[in-house]
DNA sequence: GGCCGATGTATCGGTCCGATACATCGCAAC
DNA sequence: GTTGCGATGTATCGGACCGATACATCGGCC
């Protein structure tokens, strides 16, 4: 999940540690609150390790001191992180193999659907319609509660339930216009120079 | 956050893991998806090795009433907790010692709502302006993201942004409903039992 | 008799969080 | 000038919680 989130972005232009965190925190703010650097700089040392990201600069011509540890002022400076081929296609990978996970948490959802631009059109439609599903699964659930068992709950625990009930009913009816303009066609327009088409 | 949701569903009756999750799934289900019995059991553990729980029927000198769960023969049956004395006071200590992690995260946010019946009125006011100030927060940041940066996001992240800024508009508006409905002592009114004197 | 789904307890590995520590930099107050 | 302070920046540790899995019992239902 953060895997994906940190591919995605290094994905768009290298970044070092604290700006990652910064971009992350307002591209999927919508769904999760922040990422914390105890699972940001794990999760980067793991990728490395994957070969999926790499420690400096682009092939825009690294500066002279690329030896063991270029760090830019030969002080413990900013570790610029960039996405490898393999990264790529991993991201791709990752991207596609939109399984249950994606639907279950808000999470995992919201950084799929923050990424939709880059994800084909069936693995779009794929993902909209399990996420429906689930949140359709907790609305029903609720609204058991609140026709079979109102009268057993004291008025707070009610009010949280109706409160539930209503914010799962708006995200249906979302994902319901979203998962219609996928099947028109009518995807969001890109605001004006998106060269990316299909290839 | 799941001891204290725990000690208060003890609190209501005595109950073993199960059932527990279940009701914990219900109660809950609006802030947070469903207890994991990867957390639940370890934290059964834990609580009762704190003193908080007991395994076992109440201490009420309950006769054995055949209907008492005797599934114990031996093999590998149902284990009852029961909230013990100072499980209470513990939970009452929680209840109360609402911090800033109890507006954080939905789920905590959500528990401590799910017991506001049993919190007294100021503690019930501090969290909920607690709770606002931190939606508030959030909806700062994404009403900042789709006027100033709108332009360099695509199609997708702009919609994201959008339904979170509805989604927190329409919590602090329900937040504000609460905080006033607390201010005028027009306390949802719990069923029948033993109401709150009305001021 | 055999199967199956609901009930029920339990553990393991892994992800992610919150707190904390520490270092650098620019800038404003004194 | 130097002192303090907030933003930037990297990093770790313990713990909370999850998802998958295993296993056992019970009540039907064919």
């Amino acid at each position: 999940m953060l895997e994906l989130a940190i591919l995605g972005l290094l994905h768009e232009s290298p970044m070092h540690g604290y700006e990652l965190r910064k971009q992350l925190t307002t591209k999927l703010g919508a769904f999760r609150a922040a990422i914390s650097y105890g699972s940001l700089y794990p999760t980067l040392r793991r990728l490395q390790t994957d070969g999926w990201i790499s420690e400096g600069a682009p092939p825009a011509g690294m500066p002279a001191s690329a030896d063991e540890v270029p760090l830019l002022t030969g002080k413990r400076g900013r570790v610029v992180y960039t996405i490898t081929a393999e990264g790529k296609e991993r991201f791709q990978e990752l991207l596609t193999a939109a399984g249950p996970e994606t639907y279950d948490s808000e999470a995992g959802f919201g950084v799929h659907f923050a990424f939709f631009a880059r994800t084909d059109p069936a693995t779009r439609l794929r993902i909209l319609e399990g996420r429906r599903r689930r949140v359709e699964e907790r609305r029903e659930g609720m609204r058991d509660v609140l026709s079979r068992a109102a009268e057993r709950l004291d008025a707070y625990t009610l009010e949280l339930q109706r409160h539930g009930l209503d914010a799962c009913e708006r995200e249906v009816r979302w994902l319901e216009e979203l998962i219609a303009n996928e099947r028109n066609g009518t995807t969001p327009q890109p605001p004006s120079a998106d060269p990316e088409r299909s290839s």
